[in-house]
DNA sequence: ACCTGAACACCGTTCAAGT
DNA sequence: ACCTGAACACCGTTCAAGT
């Protein structure tokens, strides 16, 4: 008898819901979307499909468990420093990474599940554009803004890096290849496209990304409608 | 014998790729995504799921397609007005209708498989943007922020319009749920989020999108740098 | 060239039965 | 209370066979 040895085999933890979320995420990191499945979700965990289901309602409850984690976890991370205008850049930085590295998040936060784990975001990005001396009519809007542009850039870059991956490719090379692509376009039908494919090759998105942060920052900070009424 | 009666048991219509994804963005439109299934259009199609797999590789292809003949819908839809502005917030307005009123657009937009039919819109954006006035260098900066603008608010909009559905609400009931609900959270741990919820509960959507397309097209009007260095 | 439809490997979910 | 694992209804995809 070798039980109590590491083996895979027979479980030494109990089954808890945390950890299911726990194992859910390593499964989404490693193999996407496609990835979590109550099979291979209950092999590793050594039970069957059933006993998941005395923890958790449905797929989509484990879904928006493993992004809200995620999430906590990203906002937690990212130090509230003195000043609010480094709070957001690092919030906004935090979650851009956060969705590039663990797509399925973005995702989520795209869905109808993702609403709950956003208003952590909502939440942490609003005190700091509180602090930062904005009005309370304008809060709302300018963190409707940021967040709507965290969130839209974010996925984009991410479902960017899903096709390169997806085509075998990093970085430079995917965005190459697109370039060249655009390139390629009929000249009637997408003269500006064919213009800017040149910028895309050396363009870098996570810079862009935070250039367009600075440029909200820097709109709260204008004597808005005095200077151009 | 009663062939040739408008039956739905026998195709008269040769099938073809163009049909196929015509009867899918019904289906999608009818019931979601969840609702896009080869066995229910080979049905609808009085065929077999053998036969769509003649005309198109996958599944994914299939959402591409719909999604690429929505998009090139709305964006000739969007009537190039005299004044590029205008056409903008056409343009804008008219792809925020389209995933409010097809949330699966919006889906296929985000994910990796949307890369295509978004050029159709950075086209049309660009030379909006280029007939502008547009310095050759901001062009791209502009175009990205208001692309990535539209898709994410359009993306979130169309997430709440979901919830609601799912809950068998309308809008207005849904925001007094979300807001009594965002009313109901930890005052020590939300207190943002909080303070906003009033807001939700009588604010529109779409005044609010249309309200930050105006904010970034008077960004571009402003002497950049100049007065505010 | 185009279509048919049975078959395959998989999925989320349920549930009687066990401890 | 918590877990087991067979079973159900479904899914995308394939493919030999027909016309």
């Amino acid at each position: 008898m070798v039980k109590g040895a590491r083996g895979s085999q027979r479980r030494e933890e109990v089954l808890s819901r945390d950890r299911i979320v726990e194992v859910s995420i390593e499964l989404l990191d490693q193999s996407g979307e496609g990835g979590l499945t109550f099979r291979v979700l209950s092999e590793r965990l050594a039970t069957g499909p059933g006993a998941i289901y005395w923890h958790v309602c449905n797929k989509g409850e484990l879904l928006t468990a493993a992004c809200d984690a995620m999430v906590a976890r990203t906002m937690e991370e990212c130090t509230v420093g003195i000043a609010p205008k480094i709070t957001i850049r690092s919030l906004a930085l935090g979650m851009f990474d956060a969705i590039d590295s663990h797509p399925w998040v973005g995702s989520v936060l795209a869905s109808p599940e993702g609403q709950l784990p956003m208003v952590r975001i909502l939440e942490r990005l609003g005190q700091a554009v509180r602090a930062l001396g904005v009005s309370d009519d304008a809060q709302w809007a300018v963190v409707g803004a940021l967040l709507s542009y965290i969130l839209g850039v974010g996925g984009q870059n991410a479902a960017h890096g899903q096709l390169a991956r997806k085509r075998g490719l990093d970085r430079t090379e995917f965005l190459e290849t697109v370039a060249t692509m655009w390139s390629g376009l009929d000249p009637d039908e997408y003269p500006f496209t064919r213009s800017v494919a040149g910028r895309l090759r050396d363009h870098d998105d996570r810079a862009d990304f935070l250039a367009g942060i600075d440029l909200i920052l820097r709109g709260i900070d204008s004597p808005r409608g005095l200077a151009y009424p």
